[in-house]
DNA sequence: ACCTGTCAACTAACATGCCAGTTGTGAGAT
DNA sequence: ATCTCACAACTGGCATGTTAGTTGACAGGT
């Protein structure tokens, strides 16, 4: 069997220290699977790729293996980590822990201007949905939540709960195109935000819940869909 | 005014990596406040002392950045990070929703061995208070918090929340020898418990609220006893 | 006394050379 | 045909040489 080792390219149209663009161009590449998951890194190959030495590369990639991205075996090879289901289910468990706690924080302090921005969030995701633009709609989703996370007025929440929930991030993406499920998708951010106008914590804490358990119960079949994704145990 | 670089020694009796030695012993370092917030650490000493080369270094150098333990000055100087009380607000945030979450699930789900094994160490936190072993009750306090985290069934809990609070870590240090408050901690402690054993979801995460704001409004006056560990704004 | 521009000393960032552990392959024995 | 074992080719980890940017001190002008 040949193992395919190259996604594309990723190259460098970004700022910051070499070490920190490959990190981010790497980063990405994991994220939205152009690097699939038990793919073959090999620092020789990316060097040449992006044309820098293997310094940059090196740290990139120890910090990729400490968030979990990679699995790194010494002296012999660098792969893009595989998914656990179990794994998943704990990220999920720590971002519904703190979404909830940051919807309930920002049900009861909302501003008339926040409330403006959710709302036009969502007419934009309306709009996506009728072209179906299911990339667009993802980053959407993503700011839809980023937003209230931002919210709570702390300002690093929502990077955080992002880091926290790489692998949960990743498996979105495989279940990306699902026709039926951006509409439901969407009135559930509509529960959500009505809760939120409401200031009824109680009411936008269940939403925001139920709407996170919706995307676990949707990952879940994604093992026997995509075994070769998955570790095997 | 001369600056103090150095801590004391810090050196290996670890395992794994070089870069993983180095990268543990830097953050048991800046963790323990062995070296002060603000301190600078330099490349060589570094190396020197601990008779490696510069990329181990270079590359715990890059983790512990990456976590915001250290601030790196490209070109220039790297310094152990100082405290900012809004970074402290926030990861208390986070540390509280995860840790609620926790608590719910465990009141909710515990065994009777749980039970036994939460009693336990409180009634080793009550030997530790006679003893006046301050280090030895941060550590049981930790340890009791960790045992809640992993009660929940999810291994790494424990590990990410302690990860993303780290500076209200740092910061607990230096209120450490509070005589009077070990005994309210431990009352605490105990609130917390007798809600899991009676299986009071509500009541558990009541106590345990109240017992991390207690933690945060004694970390709060720190910025007035200690401005040269904090950020100046 | 004070500002200002130059420069030397220092730093982190990067490139590269070297080494040791791992792995797949194939020859030879059974 | 199958197993064993040794070897060769590769990998990542570490050491070290090189570069470029920052900083602080000092000289000289105001």
């Amino acid at each position: 069997m040949v193992t395919r080792t190259e996604g594309l390219i990723s190259i460098d149209g970004l700022d910051g220290s070499l070490a920190q663009r490959v990190y981010r161009a790497l980063r990405g590449g994991i994220l939205d699977l152009t690097f699939n998951p038990g793919a073959v890194l090999r620092k020789g190959v990316i060097c040449e790729q992006l044309g820098v030495s293997r310094s940059p590369v090196s740290e990139a990639l120890a910090r990729l293996s400490a968030e979990g991205l990679v699995d790194v075996i010494p002296q012999s090879t660098t792969r893009v980590s595989r998914f656990s289901m179990d794994e998943i289910r704990e990220e999920s468990f720590l971002r519904e822990a703190v979404e909830l706690a940051a919807t309930v924080r920002v049900a009861v302090e909302r501003t008339d201007d926040q409330l403006a921005q959710l709302s036009r969030n969502l007419r934009l995701q309306a709009l996506l949905i009728e072209d179906r633009d299911f990339q667009g709609f993802f980053e959407a989703d993503e700011a839809f939540h980023d937003l209230i996370l931002g919210f709570t007025g702390f300002p690093n929440v929502a990077a955080v709960t992002t880091q926290m929930s790489l692998q949960v991030r990743r498996a979105r993406m495989l279940i990306l195109p699902e026709e039926g499920r951006l509409a439901e998708t969407q009135d559930e951010h509509v529960a959500v935000l009505n809760a939120i106008r409401g200031r009824d914590a109680d009411a936008a804490c269940h939403a925001m819940s139920h709407h996170l358990r919706q995307l676990i119960s949707r990952v879940e079949p994604l093992e026997r869909m995509h075994p070769d994704y998955f570790r095997s145990h």
